[in-house]
DNA sequence: TGCCTTTTGTTCTGCCTTTGTTCTATTCTT
DNA sequence: AAGAATAGAACAAAGGCAGAACAAAAGGCA
């Protein structure tokens, strides 16, 4: 899947979950940043015999999404799902979890997008992400508010920052950190990469 | 392979596991330092040659891999290998990482004797393990001085602290918690359940 | 209902940029 | 000297883009 692609998809996703139906090629063309809707045609035509889009042909708003992540995933055995054990830290020695909650290492780590990154920098101590820990990515080009994204600036410098879009020409990126100041840029600078899905931390010795 | 050529493989792994498309020639220049797409052009021949890649001839973002150097995600028998792709936070957009580190998800979450505990309470909120963490528990009964342990006290209350032994008849166990004291204890009342191996922590919206 | 206008999906065409590719030249290492 | 590393120019193909044009669908209005 192709860059632009992506980005389309993207929107359509961002749209339909927003909507609850999806979005017509000029609205798709308008998101993108597209003047002509043959262009969002062209890359709708794409995702659909990649599989991606389901299209209800000349229907408007006629876009369904054939996403493998709603129903049931028919990947043979790689499914590694690890049951929660209880609860610690208080009352019972170890107090079973009534729900049995389990952890799904497949979708959590070897989604599709998805990839691992070091952290790097105090700029998000306080909700607890440590230099040195690892980031579970995945690959977005955008976010909505109030997520952890990995952030470039200017095409230069890679940051893990909260998302706050503040109005259509800014957004702001705020570090989790009481020592440091949110910073506001122009949106034109700011490319959203990836969102955080995860952390976790070794404890070696 | 020479060393540049296996950087240049390393750069198309980690993009293509990261976007889930193939880089330009341009893109792989920049992140490996390169002004001329031509340089790239050589090594990417040469790899070819060596059966590491496969080319779309003229296509855009036409390179893929070849399965037998797909280390990207070795799955082949239940063992869960994960690359690390880089570093945040500073300098480039993603700062690949030399070592080519993994994380191998079978040796973390299923190792014999390793389980998954929900953690509750703010004990240790100065390391960064909050409240509704995850918790990786390998099971021993001993620790060294410094680690983090499950501890059962008086076979009661089970909670998670960093262990330290003051002598040979007392124990501490300490929250990382500025507003909460060191507990110490006679060595009999306290009985190891595990030790922390490594927390991990969701974001979901 | 029937007519008209607007919106929407779709196709086609033409222009510009990006990209893959090849060639050549220069510097560096051994 | 030989091979590798680097840079840059140049070209053809593919992709990105805008706009025009047309038919089907939707909605308004008498």
């Amino acid at each position: 899947m192709l860059p632009n692609e992506q980005r389309v998809l993207d929107i359509i996703r961002s749209y339909i979950s927003a909507h609850g139906y999806a979005p017509t090629m000029a609205e798709i063309a308008r998101l993108a940043g597209y003047r002509a809707r043959s262009q969002v045609h062209g890359y709708v035509n794409s995702l659909i015999e990649q599989g991606h889009l389901i299209r209800e042909p000349r229907a408007r708003r006629g876009l369904r999404l054939a996403d493998s992540s709603s129903t049931g995933r028919g990947e043979g055995e790689g499914q590694l799902c690890i049951p929660l054990q209880g609860r610690i830290a208080a009352g019972q020695p170890i107090e079973a979890l009534p729900g049995g909650e389990e952890l799904d290492l497949q979708q959590l780590f070897l989604n599709d997008g998805r990839y691992l990154l070091r952290v790097s920098g105090d700029s998000m101590v306080d909700i607890g992400l440590f230099d040195g820990d690892i980031a579970v990515i995945e690959h977005r080009e955008t976010a909505q508010n109030g997520e952890i994204v990995v952030a470039l600036v200017d095409e230069q410098e890679a940051t893990v920052k909260r998302f706050q879009r503040l109005s259509a020409e800014q957004v702001e990126l705020r570090p989790e950190n009481r020592t440091m100041q949110p910073m506001v840029y122009a949106t034109s600078r700011v490319r959203i990469q990836g969102v955080l899905v995860c952390s976790l931390r070794m404890y070696n010795h």
